[in-house]
DNA sequence: CGTAGATACCTCGCCTGTCAAGGTATATAT
DNA sequence: ATATATACCTTGACAGGCGAGGTATCTACG
């Protein structure tokens, strides 16, 4: 039910930019609105989301900082750049494509309006 | 360009599924009608279709023959079973499923459209 | 006859993203 | 003290996709 990890495969990253895009923001809170939004029926794997943090640092997609909050535990804040930002709007695209393409190989008889 | 491994992965098997129920059908050409349906834009790659194949096989959604040919080289034929049918259905529900989501997840203050 | 290309099948081993399981530290409440 | 919530992180296993390689048949060309 909800979704399975293989179809999840390769949104991670561009879900995670999603978010930066409305502003800087840390880990677990990242995580609780991935949640919050789809109503629980998804939940981005601590382990998985920090290896894609990982990945999108090191493709200069973003950066992090540690928050200076003096009470709690620390936080690490990532912000998007502006690199990000198009790779984003490229992922987008991306998803449309692919999209139409696997709606069309999964649906026989389906898609051939115009031939 | 077109769509990568990833976001194709889990989506090889109901596929073939979908090829399969128009009709018993063998590798090579089930691989040439996907490249046709899609522009070239997607083409399964030849040892992801036999290991998808196989687990399809193992599971039980499909069975192979090989065909009667007498000239040209040997084909294996494979068909679809209820099982495969059923399994068929199950993936275009999750599917649908998780465009849901994952559109949810990527574009930020859209599908708002009710609460 | 040789060799090139299309048809048709298959296997091996690498790569990469996901995730279960484990760990650390701080603050609050009982 | 012990539990719970917040917040971070690492390690190693697993699975699916795929590059690279192989086999065999038939046709076409010079």
């Amino acid at each position: 039910m909800s979704i399975t990890s293989d179809v999840i495969r390769g949104h991670t990253e561009p879900i995670i930019l999603s978010h930066l895009i409305e502003g800087d923001s840390y880990g677990y809170q990242i995580n609780k609105e991935i949640m919050e939004k789809t109503n629980n029926l998804y939940e981005l794997k601590e382990a998985t989301l920090y290896s894609a943090f990982r990945r999108l640092e090191e493709s200069g997609l973003i950066l992090s900082y540690w928050g200076d909050e003096n009470v709690g535990a620390r936080r690490r804040y990532y912000a998007i750049t502006d690199k990000g930002r198009k790779a984003y709007q490229e992922y987008k695209k991306d998803w449309e494509n692919a999209k139409d393409i696997i709606d069309k190989l999964l649906n026989n008889r389906e898609g051939s309006s115009n031939e």
